[in-house]
DNA sequence: GCCGTTTTCGGCCCGACTGTTTTCAGTCG
């Protein structure tokens, strides 16, 4: 067993318990206990419970439940819990407005049971006769089951090209000859993906065979000559398609390109006497082909310069190819900093020192360490008192791991769009990240004129994660986007675009009208750990899709260039 | 369930909002 598996089923088990309504303290040790798991270097099987036992958060009992778990591959006490709920019932916990409590209520009362139970009881009328259920209660709880059938079989991107990767490596393995190659939505870094569409140029039965034959594999879905298809575990569906080696070009265009895109390249290809399919491009009279070994020739052949995946979307990238005016995109490598960062002091799992630390190995020069503000009570935020502590501690390890800090604040916006600190406290930051944690509800009037009012503070420096959006479980805000975004460009307040694997916000389409609209952008990790570093290539791809260049970045600019802008605004 | 101890028990992450109440429970961040 390895350790997000372990990790699994002890946060399962925390799931659980608070359904049960157990003891609140218990519940966090379970969950505290699963991110310990998840986020150690090296494999906890491997340790004895004594060894086990020196890990922060780990005291006698997790110690057994891992042991337990990574010799037998289950704990005797999460069978228990299972035996007493069923596990599809924390299914419902994901629904927005649905806790713990109302799960709990729902089994007992109405013996619903999974995510479909629900659904029908909300179509019969039950959830509203419930005690402490209403006519708007059901009403949310429509609503989540809507939004929850539009994404289903989706996949954040994140955790699509996790599997992706497991799976591609596997099938590399078996077969090292051919090219094996993910293509589609995952290719292109689309934020959430339905399959994963994977081409192997040069494979033969034998690869499709250990294809079907992956440890994953639920169930085989299609099985022919050169196509495949399976269910993987967590509700993914891939496909394996084998490709001659003289159409590999053509195959990965075909397979990679949005449809938009293809249709304009097809379009194109016509009009200059060509035909495109996935085997390659062929001239019309003949049917000689021209090009299709790789995607360079193709797009060569219909004087365009290659496209990378993540702008095959059909937004302008053949005519900007065509007239070779392309933008150099940025790349993960032109980061210099991060500017959304917390620590202990707060709700992170790591010190000030541990994120500088980390920062470094992930090649980065500077961060600011960005803390949460008092209103965020829950995560220990900072009062104007405390938040000059801390950034007096940041400020004195400054350089002192071989990275540059910031002491700066993530201040929440409040109801009325004033910032929860007062602008002596902001004035004495280096930077403030400016963000919205409650009152999502707000219409959309309210919401805009609450961010306007936040921008116009002379103290923000950034809008961070704009629209609030979770992929796959929340909607953004309502809000005037447009609105939002000329007075940022008016006030030189600079956007994020948010690297957790759920927000990607701002997101690709926003993002580049931010640019264009003359704002600068940010590309911040929001890390709650020092683990979180890697996760910046996620926010690179949606720049990338967003056609951002590294000019376009605030934070690929040396330090004392991306200090010098950020102050411009102060009085 | 973990931790720390002044060691075997008490503290641990709180406050606002929403919807359902009509004094509060549940959810969220």
């Amino acid at each position: 067993m390895d350790n997000p598996a372990i990790a699994r089923i002890l946060r399962e088990i925390a799931d659980l318990l608070e359904v049960k309504s157990e003891n609140p303290f218990k519940i966090r040790a379970y969950r505290n206990g699963a991110d310990v798991v998840a986020n150690h270097p090296h494999g906890l099987s491997a340790l004895d419970a004594a060894g086990l036992r020196e890990i922060p958060g780990i005291g006698k009992d997790l110690a057994a439940r891992i042991r337990e778990i990574a010799d037998s591959g289950d704990a005797e006490y999460h069978r228990e819990l299972v035996a007493e709920l069923p596990p599809t019932v924390l299914d419902l916990l994901h629904l927005p407005g649905v806790g713990p409590k109302t799960v709990g209520t729902l089994y007992r009362e109405l013996g619903i049971r999974s995510i479909e139970d629900l659904d029908a009881a909300v179509t019969e009328g039950r959830i509203r006769a419930l005690r402490g259920t209403g006519v708007k209660k059901e009403g949310q709880i429509l609503k989540a089951l809507t939004e929850r059938k539009r994404h289903a079989g989706r996949h954040l991107l994140a955790e699509t090209h996790e599997t992706a990767t497991a799976l591609v490596a596997y099938l590399r393995e078996r077969s090292p000859a051919t090219g094996i190659e993910p293509v589609g939505s995952l290719r292109r870094g689309c934020e959430t993906c339905g399959d994963i569409d994977i081409l192997a140029c040069g494979g033969d039965q034998t690869l499709v065979d250990a294809f079907l034959d992956y440890g994953a594999v639920e169930r085989v879905l299609a099985h022919g000559d050169t196509r495949s298809s399976v269910l993987l575990g967590g509700g993914y569906q891939a496909g394996l398609r084998l490709v001659a080696p003289e159409s590999r070009g053509a195959a990965m265009q075909y397979f990679t390109g949005a449809t938009p895109h293809n249709i304009a390249l097809g379009d194109r290809a016509v009009g200059l006497g060509f035909t495109l399919n996935e085997h390659g491009l062929h001239r019309l009279e003949d049917h000689a082909v021209v090009a299709g070994a790789d995607e360079e020739g193709i797009y060569e052949t219909l004087g365009l310069a290659w496209v990378p995946p993540e702008l095959r979307e059909g937004r302008g990238e053949i005519e900007a190819a065509a007239a070779r005016s392309l933008p150099r995109l940025v790349e993960r490598q032109d980061l210099r900093g991060d500017l959304h960062t917390h620590t202990t002091v707060t709700d992170g799992k790591d010190d000030i020192a541990a994120m500088a630390e980390s920062a470094r190995e992930a090649g980065l020069e500077y961060i600011a360490i960005t803390d949460h503000s008092k209103a965020l009570a829950m995560a220990n935020g900072l009062d104007e008192r405390r938040a000059l502590a801390h950034a007096q501690q940041v400020r004195s390890r400054d350089a002192e791991h071989g990275v540059r800090l910031l002491a700066g604040i993530e201040c929440d916006i409040r109801l009325d769009g004033a910032l929860d600190l007062a602008d002596d406290c902001l004035a004495a930051l280096d930077l403030v990240v400016a963000s919205v944690h409650s009152g999502f509800g707000q219409d959309r009037q309210q919401m805009t004129e609450r961010l306007l009012r936040a921008i116009e503070n002379p103290f923000v420096d950034i809008l961070g994660h704009p629209t609030g959006r979770r992929l796959l479980k929340r909607e953004p805000y309502a809000f005037d986007v447009e609105a939002v975004i000329e007075a940022a460009a008016r006030h030189h307040v600079a956007l994020e675009i948010n690297c957790q694997v759920d927000r990607l916000d701002l997101n690709d389409v926003d993002a580049r009208l931010a640019r264009d609209r003359g704002v600068l952008l940010v590309i911040s990790t929001d890390a709650h750990s020092r683990h979180a570093f890697g996760r910046l290539r996620w926010g690179v791809v949606t720049a990338r899709r967003a056609w951002l260049r590294p000019e376009d970045v605030l934070n690929t600019r040396p330090f004392d260039e991306m200090r010098s802008s950020l102050r411009r605004r102060r009085p």
